[in-house]
DNA sequence: TGTACATCAGTGAACGCGCGTTCACTGATGTAC
DNA sequence: TGTACATCAGTGAACGCGCGTTCACTGATGTAC
C-alpha cells in the first residue's frame, strides 16, 4: 500500500482508517494520532489534508450522506411497482444501510460531532431526506384528496422509525441491548405497514 | 454547599456535576478530573466513590432508567380513561423526560457508554420497557382476538418512534438538525394515532 | 461531660502517558527548458 | 533525452497540557469509655 517517502493517497487511507476506528470505537473513541498510525504516517501528516479530527468526521459524514441519498433513491425505484411495495423498500434500505455502514451511520446520526464541526452537512442531508420525501409524496397520492395526510409529516414518521430502529437494535453495541424475536427488517416493514394501513392506503395487491 | 475539609456529600455532588457536564458536552465529552473540579473537589477525590468515570455514567444512567420508568407508568395511570388515551399520554411523557432530563437521556441510550460498563443497567431499564408494554397490552385486548397485534410488536414500534423523534429533534445539538414545522410531541402523537388507526384501534370517543 | 482513638473522606504532590500542534527538514514527483 | 529546479507531502523532534491513577498524608467525625 505505501510505497516509499510519498504515501501517494494519504487522504483516502485516513478516511478508510477513521471508518475502522469509528466502527470500533465510536466517533468520540478515537484521536487525530491515532488515525494517522492506523493509516501507517506520522502524527503530523494529517495535518496535509485535514484541519482537525472533526474536519475529518465530517467530511465522512459527508460521503454516508452522499451514498445514503443513493442508496434511498435507488430503493424507491420511481415507485415500482406500486408506491407502498417501494416504500417499504426503502425502509429495508435505511436499515441496510445502517447495518452495513455503521461507521458512516454513527458520523452522520450520533450527537454531537459532524453537524457541529460542519453545518454545512444540513445541506448535503437533504438529498437523503428528499428521496423519502418523494416516496411520501407519491403514497399520500395514492389517497383520495379530502383524507390526505400531509406527506412531510409522513417522511417524518418513516424515517424516525427507521432512525429509531437503527438506534436501538443496529450498530455497535446492538449485543448488549436489548434482544427483541425478529429482525430490524421485519420490525420496520410491520411498523410502516400498520402505519399505512392507518393512513388509508390499500394493502398491496388490492391497488 | 461545602464545609470544611470533608464534602458532606460528595457522591450526589459528582453525580450533580455530571450531570452538568454531559448536557453540554455529552457522556462521552468529559473527563474525571473535570467532574472532580465540577464538584469542587480534588482529583483523587472521586475514587472513594467511583471506580472510574464510566461507573459514575453507569449510575447516572441507572437513576435515569429508575425515573424514566416512574414517569411512563405515572402517565399511564391504568390507562384511563381510555387505552388509547393512556397510550398517548406515554409518549407526550417519553418526550418530555428526553426534553426535561437530557442528560439522563444521553447516559442511557448515547450508544457506547453506560451500558458497556455495566450489562446489569439492561434489567433496570425492564421496568421502562415493561410500563410501556402494559399499556400496549391494553390497547391490543380492545381488538377482536383475530384482528389483534402482539402486543410486544407494538410496544416496539411506539418506542422506537419515540426514540427516533427524541434522538433527531430533542436534546443536545437538535437546534443544528433539521427544522420541522410542529413539535416533536405533536408529531408523535399524530405517528402514534395513525398507527393505532392502522391496528383497528377505535378512535377516541368511538370507544 | 470529657478525652482518646479509630475511621475514613478528601488532599496535594507525583508519575508516566498520549494527545494536539508547530517547525525546520527531507526526499519524492513532475515540469520547464 | 537529460538536467535543474519548484513543489509539496510526509518526517521526526519538540513543546506544553490535561488526564488517570497512586500514595502517604491530614484533619474532621463520631464513638467507646
Amino acid at each position: 500500500m505505501r510505497e516509499g517517502y510519498h504515501h501517494g493517497n494519504l487522504r483516502e487511507a485516513l478516511i478508510e482508517a477513521a471508518l475502522g476506528l469509528i466502527a470500533e470505537h465510536g466517533p468520540a473513541g478515537f484521536s487525530f494520532v491515532q488515525a494517522a498510525r492506523a493509516a501507517g504516517v506520522s502524527a503530523a501528516a494529517p495535518y496535509r489534508h485535514f484541519r482537525d479530527l472533526q474536519a475529518l468526521i465530517a467530511e465522512i459524514a459527508r460521503r454516508g450522506y452522499e451514498r445514503f441519498a443513493d442508496d434511498l433513491e435507488a430503493a424507491w425505484q420511481d415507485g415500482r411497482p406500486d408506491p407502498l411495495a417501494a416504500l417499504s423498500r426503502c425502509g429495508t434500505a435505511y436499515l441496510s444501510f445502517a447495518r452495513r455502514n455503521p461507521a458512516f451511520y454513527a458520523a452522520m446520526f450520533e450527537p454531537g460531532f459532524a453537524l457541529q464541526a460542519d453545518p454545512g452537512l444540513l445541506a448535503v442531508s437533504d438529498r437523503a431526506f428528499a428521496a423519502l420525501r418523494r416516496a411520501a409524496e407519491a403514497v399520500c397520492a395514492t389517497l383520495p384528496r379530502d383524507r390526505r395526510a400531509p406527506a412531510l409529516m409522513v417522511a417524518l414518521h418513516i424515517w424516525t422509525m427507521a432512525h429509531g430502529i437503527a438506534s436501538l437494535f443496529i450498530g455497535r453495541d446492538a449485543a448488549s441491548r436489548r434482544a427483541i424475536p425478529m429482525s430490524a427488517e421485519e420490525l420496520l416493514e410491520a411498523g410502516v405497514l400498520v402505519y399505512l394501513q392507518g393512513l388509508g392506503v390499500p394493502a398491496a395487491g388490492n391497488a
